[in-house]
RNA sequence: GCCGAGAUGGCGGAAUCGGUAGACGCAGCGGAUUCAAAAUCCGCCGCUGGUAACAGUGUGGGGGUUCGAGUCCCCCUCUCGGCACCA
């Protein structure tokens, strides 16, 4: 045994020797339990960052520990190919995003290698191949004609200087990131899911999801945003013709108090009142301007217009104004709303504002009502009951809502109605490198979905996109094509998906990434749904949203048979480092990676020009702030167990981790000193581990502590997910090893047995130093890479022993009057009278009682006694 | 703005069901070893007072429940994630 630890020497070997048996190729086996364990694919942005590293750990460690608990585990790895970065790549270096993409597969390929995961790259998949894609468009196909996905306009963030289609990201401060236009809102034409036909059944999904995090469930459930409320219509006329203006609202019971009406900038009622009104045409152009996230949206100053439009009031026949507002969506609702300023805040606000008028029609007993300022109380739902509202005067909200409806209905102007915050999901993007939205369009059949057969629409791939528009546009020999139904000349549709729909369903390719049949084959129900999922908490909502329901697309083609995919869930928290930057004259941020910056009590300044940057705080690290962490050069310096092993023990896996170099040395101290125990034993020749027979007490207790590690380590893996905790387990048992001393027979088979367990728990985490040494510790044992002994697999899981978990006489804490006081030792069998007479009789208690009686004496087995004075 | 989460020593974090606050590690300090350094090993290490025993105090801030609160309840502050075209 070599005397060292030589992390790279263990690690290429083991390396090789998995790769050459190929153990961790995963195969269907229905005589064992399946184990599938996925963590989510990365893209391809040229190196593996620190957040790779921690979410491909945890997968590696859930996914090792099932092995060795007998377990068939498949875990797969591909690629999320298509993206905007690949073309941001493109414009800067002149390389087709497809060259860019495919060398940092590969290079990202080799460090995931050299991390040394149990992954089956027999599975690998790149969402950019078509024999990847050409499924996508294939389910496309078969959901457009079922009408689950439909056309029409959306909006969308449009630079005029470029000629551009912006994403929310390359918008900032209103204005184009390279261009610096100020950006407007565009209405194009839109492919969309219609996942809102899901929407109920996506939320009462989560009900059956007891592995996901609470957190999650909530943010999907708030996303869904399911709402019970009325849609009602507010009459007026138009050149004679009798027309609606329809409004949803949860506040029915407050129709009274209705004083204006408002609607989006891009409600007709707003375009029709602006003809020939040019202020009106100005103010609408004005709320054009800038971003489409609702972020914007919503933190942006509340302004309208009076549109000197009218519409009746349904209930009371009054003349309501109709105004614009900015802050009024046109895509949630009918893009228009009742605005109730006594009792609703943002209409309380507006209603101050352009001095509108305020009327009160709910009461709580004993409130005042004041128009001056605005009070929690006056939104609330919960208490109170209707006033100056006519026939409903004292009914209570949910009486209200039922009466109005009621009437409503009567009149034919409205209904209860039960309204999503979610929205259908639009997935076309005016991009190149995405899939091709498989839709050909003939003057005279319209859009026309391309047949299975004729699929894969193959995206060409030498491509260099410059930023302005949508190269596919300029490629003659990919937009012109014939219909597939008349055979006519016909346009191709140039607009690709979305890459959220990639994702949505690669977790089910992986279980027969080969089959150039279909979709998915039958080998899709026997992995599925994934037993654990790993990835990011950034993708809580939209990426976990969007794969649930396209499971649910999936099942309903009769593709998969279960109806979610995901049956646990672990939300890792971000990597975070600080960001530095400078600012450009025309406010243009360049970003500089911590690793160039030198910091000292002076400031942050560049290290290769000793100039000054700007320190703009310690954010998520990604490719846009520059602020990744490459973990090569950790890699490089200490292995990769070292690596594995900081960023498990650096903290637990769902909070988030401030990256720092320091703490990387300890774990690889720790790795260094267990190489030493097992070689100082190893020297003097290898024993058999402890089976029976009388122990000195030092022994007994060595034991109890090992074998309280078993079921502390099993259960922070299996059940809690804190392998931090897990690993200073560890740590403490070879911290209590080391002070053990002795070299009788006795001594040594006790040592062996805490060497061979330690090895083993830590086999998930550092699996390439805990193969070596278990090697050494059984010399006995013959590695036979792909039979019965494979290695990893001879590592079995070990079990706590019962019986060394004895004590006779336990510690409890005494506590006077809540504090701390002393501890008493009783027998671990004392009852709680004998107990408590134990606490009574203490130094402590004795000196605080002076001889008084106790009020009471609280006793909680096994932990503490706490004498109340 | 809305939704979700978090805040504990100099630092990362532990305390699993309301019961010893600070496990484990980093940094620091002292010692051993060494010609010397690195590495390694041993010890100390929340804060205040005290030679010490010990006492007081302490989990972002304010209030409450309880024999007992880092943990539960109410209010507040700050930080982070998401907000539908970053992935």
């Amino acid at each position: 045994m070599q005397e060292k630890y030589l992390p790279a020497d263990i690690e290429r070997a083991a390396q090789a020797q998995w790769e050459a048996a190929q153990i961790y190729r995963a195969t269907e086996d229905a005589s064992r339990p399946k184990y599938y364990c996925l963590s989510m694919f990365p893209y391809p942005s040229g190196k593996l960052h620190m957040g790779h590293v921690r979410n491909y750990t945890i997968g590696d460690v859930l996914a090792r520990y099932h092995r060795m608990r007998g377990f068939n585990v498949m875990q797969p790895m591909g690629w999320d190919a298509f993206g905007l970065p690949a073309e941001n790549a493109a414009i800067a270096n002149n390389v087709p995003p497809a060259a860019w993409t495919y060398a940092n597969i590969d290079h990202m390929r080799t460090q995931l290698k050299a991390l040394g995961f149990a992954i089956d790259w027999s599975r690998e998949l790149a969402t950019c191949k078509p024999d990847y894609y050409r499924w996508e468009q294939w389910l496309f196909t078969r959901l457009f004609e079922k009408g689950i996905i439909y056309k029409k306009m959306a909006t969308v963030n449009w630079d005029p200087v470029d000629a551009t289609v912006l994403a929310n990201e390359q918008v900032i401060d209103g204005r184009g990131w390279r261009s610096g236009a100020l950006v407007e809102k565009r209405e194009i034409p839109m492919y969309f899911f219609r996942i809102t036909q899901y929407a109920d059944e996506l939320l009462t999904g989560l009900d059956n999801l007891p592995g996901w995090p609470e957190r999650v469930k909530t943010m999907q459930a708030n996303w869904i945003g399911k709402s019970v409320g009325v849609r009602f219509a507010f009459p007026y006329q138009h050149d004679g013709q009798d027309e609606k203006l329809w409004v949803f609202t949860t506040r029915a019971d407050t129709i009274m108090g209705v004083t204006f009406c408002a609607v989006a900038a891009e409600h007709p009622l707003a375009t029709r009142a602006a003809n020939n009104n040019p202020a009106l045409a100005a103010f609408i152009a004005e709320c054009k301007q800038g971003s489409v996230a609702e972020a914007d949206m919503a933190t942006m100053e509340k302004k309208g217009m009076d549109t000197d439009l009218k519409v009746t009031h349904p209930l009371t026949g009054e003349s309501i104004p109709v105004w614009i507002g900015n802050y009024v969506l046109m895509s949630y609702g009918d893009g228009a709303v009742m605005a109730v300023p006594a009792h609703d805040e943002r209409d309380f606000g507006f209603a101050q504002k352009y001095n509108l008028a305020i009327k009160q029609v709910i009461a709580g007993a004993g409130e005042s009502f004041s128009t001056d300022a605005w009070q929690e109380s006056y939104g609330d739902k919960t208490h109170g009951v209707c006033i100056n509202s006519g026939k409903y005067d004292g009914l209570n909200y949910a009486q209200a809502v039922d009466a109005i409806a009621a009437d409503l209905a009567a009149l034919n102007l409205g209904e209860k109605k039960t309204q999503f915050r979610l929205r259908d999901w639009g997935i076309s993007r005016q991009r190149y490198w995405g899939c091709p939205i498989p839709i050909v369009h003939c003057p005279a059949c319209g859009d026309v979905p391309v047949p299975a057969e004729q699929l894969p629409v193959v995206l060409p791939e030498d491509v260099v996109p410059d930023g302005s528009g949508n190269p596919l546009n300029k490629r003659a020999d990919f937009v012109n094509c014939t219909c597939p139904t008349c055979g006519g000349a016909a346009k191709r549709e140039t607009d690709t998906m979305d890459t959220f729909v990639e994702s949505s369903w690669y977790y089910a390719r992986y279980a027969c990434p080969d089959f150039d049949g279909g979709m998915l084959d039958a080998r899709a129900n026997q992995w599925l749904p994934v037993d654990q999922y790993i990835g990011g908490i950034e993708h809580a909502i939209l990426h976990l949203l969007y794969a649930r329901f396209f499971h649910k697309l999936m099942r309903d083609e009769g593709l998969v048979s279960s109806d979610e995919p995901f049956q646990n869930l672990l939300t890792q928290g971000m990597v975070i480092a600080d960001t530095y930057y400078r600012e450009s004259a025309d406010g243009k941020k360049t970003w500089f990676n911590p690793a160039d910056v030198a910091v000292d009590a002076s400031g942050a300044r560049l290290i290769a020009d000793g100039q000054p940057v700007i320190v703009g705080g310690i954010e998520k690290m990604s490719k846009s702030k520059n602020n990744g962490v490459d973990p090569q050069a950790l890699i490089d310096l200490y292995g990769a167990d070292t690596a594995r092993l900081f960023t498990m023990f650096a903290a637990p896996p769902e909070q988030s981790l401030e990256w720092s170099d320091a703490g990387v040395e300890g774990a690889h101290r720790f790795l260094k000193r267990l190489w030493k125990a097992a070689y100082d034993h190893v020297q003097n020749g290898v024993a058999a581990a402890y089976q029976s027979g009388e122990l000195r007490e030092e022994l007994k207790t060595l034991r109890r502590t090992l074998h309280l590690t078993i079921q502390k380590v099993s259960d922070d893996i299996e059940r809690r997910r804190q392998f931090n905790t897990a690993i200073a387990a560890v740590m403490e048992l070879m911290n209590a090893l080391a002070k053990i001393e002795g070299d009788d027979a006795m001594t040594r088979s006790v040592r062996q047995e805490v060497l061979e367990v330690a090895v083993a728990l830590l086999a998930p985490i550092v699996p390439h130093v805990s193969e070596a040494l278990y090697v050494e510790l059984k010399p006995g044992i013959e590695l036979k890479p792909g039979i019965e002994l494979k290695p990893g697999a001879a590592m079995q899981w070990p079990n706590a022993d019962q019986a060394a978990l004895v004590q006779d006489s336990i510690e409890l804490m005494l506590q006077i009057n809540g504090k701390l006081r002393g501890q008493i030792v009783v027998a671990s069998t004392a009852a709680r009278e004998a107990i408590e007479a134990a606490a009574l009789a203490s130094d402590a208690a004795v000196k605080y009682l002076e001889g008084r009686p106790p009020k009471k004496v609280v006793v909680v087995p096994g932990r503490l006694v706490n004498i109340v004075l």
